[in-house]
DNA sequence: ACAAATAATATGTTGAACATATTTATCGGC
DNA sequence: GCCGATAAATATGTTCAACATATTATTTGT
C-alpha cells in the first residue's frame, strides 16, 4: 500500500529530475509545500528525512532545507552498518570487490605517477622509509586502487570491506605474487604484465 | 547540528547490528519505542521512515513494522534517478561500470554453462534464433555478466547504466572484437583467451 | 557609524485526536 | 459443534494546533 509519505518522497525526486536541481538549490517552505501538495506538513517533513536519508538534502534553521551533494552510496553504507545481508550477500560483495580491484587495472595503469608509486611502496614493505610495521593486505591495494583517481570506486570498495570485516578481518598473509612484484610490475612493465601480475595476485579469491 | 531524528536513526542502525536483527524480525510499537527512547511518536516515526528510505524496514498496518532484504543500493538509485550528480560523478560511474565489466571475467568464465552462452548468442546476433532485431552493446553486457550469478554486481551495474542513459543513449555500434568473437572465446577458448578479447572489446572506453 | 537589543522566520519537537486497514474475538443460527 | 457475519481490538497513517530553538535581519541607542 503506497502511503502520502511514499507518494510525496517521489515526487520529490522526480521534481528534482525535472527542474534540473543541483547542488546548493534551496527548497520551498515546509509550510509552503503542505499546502502546494495538500498534506499536513508532518507528512512533508517526512517526505524530506527519507531524503535526508540518503543524503540528498539537509536542513538548516532559518536557512531552509538545500540540495546536497550526496556520498552516492550512504544508504549502502547505512544497510552494512546495520548488518542486514546474509552470506549470500556478504559472498557477492566480496566477489565485487575483488571484480573492482582488477577491473580498475587499465585506469590505475593508465594514471601512474612516479609520486604515487612511491607512496604505493610505502604499503609493500620495501621501502625503506615505510612507516607500517606490518602492511596489510587490504591498505595496500586501498592505495593502489586510489591511484586511479575514481572516488566513486574507492568509495565504494570501502563499503564493500566494511561488510567483510566481520568474518574475514584483515588479512595478514600476502597471496603470490608478492606487493613488490606488484609495484615492480606497475612501475616498469607493461601493462600486460601489470594485469597478468594482479591476475595471479587476486587468483586466490577466483572460484 | 544533530537533530533527535538523526540520534534516533543511528540508534536503530546500531540497535540492529547488536542484536543481530534479521529479515521478518517485527519492531516494537512506535508508542513503545516512543516511551523507552524518550521522544514523541513523531520523532520515531520519521525515524522508521529513514529506514523505509533505504529499503531497511516496512510498515503494514496492524501488524508491525518489519525488518527487510533491502536492495541495498535502493539509495544509490533513488539518487541517480533524481539525478544528483555532476559529470565527474558520471565520468566516475563510467569507469566503475566498465571496471566491473572486466573485472568479473573470472567469475564468468568459472561459472559458464552451455545453456548460459546459448542464451547469451541471443543478444550477439549469430543466433538464428534471435529476436532481437538490434542487439544492443548494453543488453549483450548485461547478459554476459549474469553468467556469473552475483546478484549485487547484476544490480549495482543496472543503476550505473541509468546514470549514464541521459548522456550517451545505448551504444548501438560494437567496437571490436566483436561480440561474436566474445561468445567464441568463453565458449571454446582458455581464461586467457577469454579476458584478452574482453580487455581488447573495452578498451574503446580506457582512458 | 556601530554595537547591542529586538523582531522575524525558518526548521525542530510535542501532544492529542481521529482515520484506516487488518487481525482477532464474539455471537447467532443451523 | 460448526460456520459465517458482525463487532471489537490494535497496529500504523494522517491532521491540527501550539510551542521551542537557532539564525538572520532589523531596529534602536549612543
Amino acid at each position: 500500500m503506497e502511503t502520502l509519505v511514499d507518494d510525496i518522497e517521489n515526487r520529490f525526486l522526480q521534481y528534482f529530475r525535472e527542474k534540473r536541481f543541483t547542488v546548493g538549490d534551496i527548497l520551498p517552505r515546509e509550510v509552503e509545500l503542505s499546502e502546494d501538495l495538500h498534506v499536513s506538513r508532518h507528512i512533508v517533513r517526512e517526505g524530506i528525512s527519507r531524503l535526508k536519508a540518503i543524503g540528498a538534502v539537509e536542513s538548516k534553521k532559518r536557512k531552509g532545507t538545500v540540495i546536497c551533494r550526496p556520498s552516492p552510496f550512504l544508504g549502502f553504507e547505512k544497510v552494512v552498518h546495520a548488518g542486514l545481508y546474509d552470506t549470500q550477500d556478504q559472498q557477492d560483495y566480496m566477489e565485487l570487490r575483488i571484480a573492482i580491484e582488477l577491473g580498475m587495472c587499465p585506469f590505475i595503469f593508465a594514471r601512474k605517477t612516479p609520486e604515487k608509486i612511491d607512496e604505493l611502496k610505502k604499503f609493500a614493505g620495501i621501502s625503506p622509509q615505510s612507516i607500517y610495521d606490518v602492511p596489510s593486505e587490504v591498505d595496500f591495494h586501498t592505495c593502489l586502487i586510489a591511484i586511479a583517481g575514481n572516488s566513486a570506486a574507492n568509495d565504494f570498495r570501502r563499503i564493500l570491506l566494511l561488510a567483510m570485516e566481520s568474518i574475514e578481518g584483515r588479512i595478514k598473509k600476502v597471496p603470490p605474487p608478492s606487493h613488490q612484484e606488484i609495484c615492480d610490475a606497475l612501475e616498469h612493465g607493461s601493462y600486460e604484465d601489470f594485469h597478468q601480475i594482479m591476475n595471479k595476485h587476486l587468483s586466490t579469491y577466483f572460484p
